[in-house]
Parts: C-alpha cells; structure tokens; sequence
DNA sequence: CTTGACTCTAGACTATAGTCTAGGGTTTAC
DNA sequence: GTAAACCCTAGACTATAGTCTAGAGTCAAG
C-alpha cells in the first residue's frame, strides 16, 4: 500500500492533484491508515496513468470518470448503455486521430519546406502548406 | 470579406470567441469597414478552422499562436529555429497519437468483451482491459 | 424614419483543471 | 525526544478558454 507522496511520485503528479481528482471522483484510496493517511494499491498507479493518457489525448475529467466507471454488469440491460456510451468515445477518438493526422502531414510539409534545401521555400506558413494538401 | 457573424456561422463559433481569439494574437480581421467593423477574408475562415482542429487535438491557444505565426523568413538563421519547433510539435503529436491508438484498443475491447456474445464478460473494465493488453 | 438585427468596446462572469496555504497532526531518523 | 519530512482538511488562488452584459453606434427593410 502506498502513502499519497508515494503513488505522486510513482505516477509523476503532485499529491495536490491526487486529492483534487479524489474530490472529483476519479479515484478513491483503497483504504485509510489508522492516523488517517490515504492508502493506495499498485492498481492506482494504473489508474492514474489512464487519467493522465486520457487527459492528453483530449479527454475532460468528467468522461475520464465515466470511463473509469464503465463496468459491465452481468444484466443485459446495462449492456447496451456501455457500448454505446464507448462506441460514441470511440469515434470521437477517430475523429481526433483524423486531425491529427492533418496537422502532422502539415508540420511535416512545413518542417520539409523550411530546411530541405537551397530551394527557396515558396510555402512559408502552416496555413499555406494546410490550403496546399488540399489540392 | 466577411462581417464577424458571418465568419462565426461560417467557422462554426460565437463572435464572443472570435473576438477572444483576436485578443489573444490568434487571428486579426483583414480590415475594418467605414464604421469600424470588423471585415474578414476567405483565408480566416481556414485559419478558424485550424484553430479548433488544433485545440481539439490538444495544443494550447499560446502553442497554436506560435504554429501560426511560423513564417520562414528568406534568411537561414530563423530556419533552424523554426524546424526545431516544428519538430518537436511532430513527436508531441507522435506521442499523442500513441496514446490514442492504446485508449481505442481499450475502448474496442471493452466494447467487444461487453456485447460480443453470450460469454459472461471477464473483463470487465477499460482498466483490466488496458492491463490485459500489457500481457 | 424607426425597428430589429448587427456591430463596437470594455469589463464582469463562468467552467475546468489544477495549485497553494494555513493550521494542524503523524512518522521516521538521528 | 525532537527535527524533518510527511500527511490531514478546508478553502483561497491561478491559468486557460471562453461567455455574457452594458451601453452605444450602424445598417437594411418596411
């Protein structure tokens, strides 16, 4: 079991961070000690990595928590509601990956354009490298 | 060239925002009318569409400002500079795409564990998912 | 020639995601 | 047995990205 100051420097955030998503429900300590301390399972370090990903690739707090939240009950009836609930995120994250792909060819034919050569670089800005793909 | 409200409508955001955007170095309308309105031309419709493709993928407003605001200048020193940064925004991208393709594979698992069959679902979570992959 | 839709500036307000401090108790190492 | 390092709660503070309002001017239609 891990003490807060542990798991913070185990998942690499501030235990400032640990007790503000506590409070917004994104994780719970396994346990308390007998003083009171906050006690994490190695599981959390997973956890709090997947916030973390989750985070980066442009996921709020509040679907973090509904994804972490996301169990499959053994009645049927919930069954539908999480797939489709995951089947939207998951186009979401699509559309996401579709944009980033945009922007990447984009850095890459503005990074190409800049230093590929002597060859004086007749596309000079992302907007105009964006406008070039289209063509 | 366009008035603010039809640049809103047509990029898809409030005039609030545009304005906004323009205070933070983001865009600047082409012109202004005799009484003083703000006057837009075709290319800031892409340039708002850059903008919102960039945020959704993750960058901050200050970090899009910088993409938009490279400029290849005819003299090499800025050259390196530029392709520096633009480098380094390629492998934040590359990382964040990372990401994304380890956050769908669980979301594709959880979905299948969850509605594949009639098998009771093992796993029961986008965490045990994710760990399962580990594997 | 006025009414309604639009625009202007300046500044207050909101949501999200932390970050920090005060004032106190606990644990560990010397 | 006492510092140093850690933990607790509660609440104030910050940065980012908008969002809205007030009070005033502009424009187009009837």
């Amino acid at each position: 079991m891990l003490k807060i100051g542990e798991l913070a420097s185990k998942a690499d955030v501030s235990h400032h961070t640990l007790r503000f998503y506590e409070r917004q429900g994104l994780i719970t300590p396994a346990g308390r000690s007998d003083s009171g301390y906050r006690l994490y399972s190695d599981l959390d370090v997973d956890r709090v990595g997947f916030i973390l990903s989750a985070k980066k690739v442009g996921f709020t707090l509040v679907e973090i928590q509904q994804l972490l939240e996301l169990e499959i009950t053994k009645d049927d009836k919930s069954c539908g509601d999480v797939k489709c609930f995951v089947d939207k995120k998951i186009s979401a994250v699509n559309q996401r990956m579709l944009e980033m792909k945009r922007i990447k060819k984009s850095l890459q034919a503005l990074s190409k354009a800049c230093c590929g050569g002597s060859v004086p670089a007749t596309q000079c800005t992302i907007l105009e490298t964006l406008s070039e793909q289209k063509n």
